[in-house]
DNA sequence: GGGATTTGACCTTA
DNA sequence: TAAGGTCAAATCCC
């Protein structure tokens, strides 16, 4: 009885998630006219920009949903999710590819290599560039594992904070240079046992290359009935959303499941399925053990304060017209009247 | 050999 | 001046 309810539920959910992976790609063809049709200005594309944002908003919130309704009833995954616009997200949202901020030293056949061809920009000046990114979009989000965005990511520096027990790492697009992309990121433990990193991103990703296209691992428990998960792919990367969405580009946040190295990865260990739930955190993802999802942990078990590159886990998160108080979120009623659910 | 990571130094900001 | 963010040379790894 129980299993034939599951069954239908895993029916009904499946087609639906059908029709969201239609839109997708739908989603994805306009994604593929705007990166043709942009302007030196950018003028041009804003009506379909929007248009995009809009579709991809909708896909993502009534992909939250069905995360959500999936969760109430799994206690095999809770992964904390936090995500916060700060104030000047909505003035400084689209990034300008042809600003100088976006280094000089780059030519434009560059890769890695070409860092430090130019002086073109002196490290002061980028530094004064950088405080603008720093007040472009700004998100955070707290989890149990660490995880992986879809996007490929260089670290390029770790510190050790002031009273703070473990070193913070930093993150840069890893097309910082061949394709001027601005994004970066900062990971953080912030707590031992359960584990807990709190990732802030800085600024979205104008990258094209995504290294997979992220997916969202909607529902992939570990009980019995379930075999199987169901993923999303979402690819983002023309969609810069405009100022009027005082939203994050979290759609760079969806998860994604890494696939290079991880199955012979001794460091790799199963996604967390049984997470304490102390903190109240809204449980927005799972995870399983049948799937090629893998929570990264350090080379050393024992020192996961030397975070990787790149983390595996499916998190996801979303929070268009939400607020969030620490690590409460909260949804107004506009959302869901959206959704029609 | 090339790309990624580490880590000390440098720079900016509060 | 302390703390945080970034750079870049050295090193590691595939």
């Amino acid at each position: 009885m129980a299993s034939s309810l599951t069954a239908n539920a895993a029916s009904g959910r499946q087609k639906l998630i059908e029709q969201l992976v239609n839109g997708r790609e739908i989603a994805n063809q306009l994604q593929t006219l705007l990166s043709q049709s942009i302007s030196y200005d950018g003028s041009v594309v804003d009506s379909t920009e929007d248009l995009a944002s809009n579709i991809m908003e909708s896909f993502t919130n009534t992909l939250f949903m069905l995360n959500q309704n999936d969760n109430d009833d799994d206690p095999y995954e809770v992964v904390v999710s936090q995500i916060q616009v700060q104030a000047a997200a909505a003035t400084s949202s689209h990034v300008d590819n042809r600003s100088p901020c976006l280094d000089g030293r780059i030519s434009e056949d560059s890769g890695e290599s070409c860092r430090s061809v130019s002086t073109a920009m002196t490290r002061k000046d980028r530094r004064v560039c950088d405080k603008g990114r720093k007040t472009a979009y700004t998100w955070q989000r707290k989890t149990t594992a660490l995880i992986d965005d879809g996007h490929a990511w260089r670290k390029y520096g770790q510190k050790r904070i002031i009273k703070s027990k473990h070193p913070r790492n930093y993150y840069r697009c890893t097309h910082k240079y061949e394709q001027k992309c601005q994004a970066t990121k900062q990971v953080q433990k912030i707590q031992d046992n359960p584990p807990m990193y709190k990732t802030t991103y800085f600024g979205h990703h104008t990258c094209t290359n995504l290294q997979k296209s992220p997916e969202l691992v909607l529902d992939c428990p570990t009980s019995p009935g379930h075999d199987s998960c169901m993923l999303f792919s979402f690819n983002n990367s023309h969609l810069n959303l405009k100022s009027k969405q005082a939203a994050p580009p979290f759609f760079a946040s969806f998860a994604s499941v890494k696939q290079e190295s991880v199955k012979d990865d001794p460091t790799l260990q199963p996604c967390i399925n049984d997470v304490n739930n102390d903190n109240n955190n809204n449980v927005v993802s799972h995870n399983q053990t049948s799937s090629p999802d893998y929570v990264v942990s350090s080379p050393d078990p024992h020192d996961h304060d030397h975070l990787p590159a790149f983390d595996h886990s499916p998190v996801w998160s979303s929070n268009f017209d939400s607020d969030i108080h620490g690590d409460v979120m909260s949804f107004d009623d506009n959302l869901f009247q959206r959704m029609n659910f």
